[in-house]
DNA sequence: GAAATGACGGCGC
DNA sequence: GGCGCCGCCATTT
């Protein structure tokens, strides 16, 4: 395999951080601005690595966070300013540009 | 070493 | 536009 190296899970730690807030990220565009191969990687990283960096704005391409954490993010979304309608986040005009 | 798992994505229906 | 299947990649059992 290609085991992933901490330099790779440093720069998605740091690539959602640098998400700005009233803005959010998808798991394909943090995988490609980190340079993995797989959105599926950076699944994985912020399972196991449980920080304490917003990890509430990183949502799938659906505009729609994860099934299990979709009501605690949406509502700490909200607080920020991303107003998400019928459970659901505009990306046309909240998601952040790398 | 093989099979199952997971905070996913894209394509087809 | 919603739902389902398949493909991806690394980890875990």
């Amino acid at each position: 395999m290609a085991p992933i190296t901490d330099e790779h899970v440093e720069t998605v730690r740091g690539l959602v951080a640098a998400i700005p807030a009233g803005k959010v990220a998808t798991y394909g565009d943090i995988a490609d601005a980190a340079g993995l191969s797989s959105p599926r990687i950076v699944a994985w990283i912020m399972r196991t690595d449980s920080s304490d960096l917003p990890w509430h704005r990183v949502i799938r391409a659906s505009g729609r966070p994860a099934p299990h954490l979709a009501s605690a993010q949406l509502e700490r979304l909200r607080a920020e300013g991303v107003l998400a309608t019928d459970g659901r986040v505009p990306l046309s005009g909240c998601r952040h540009r790398f």
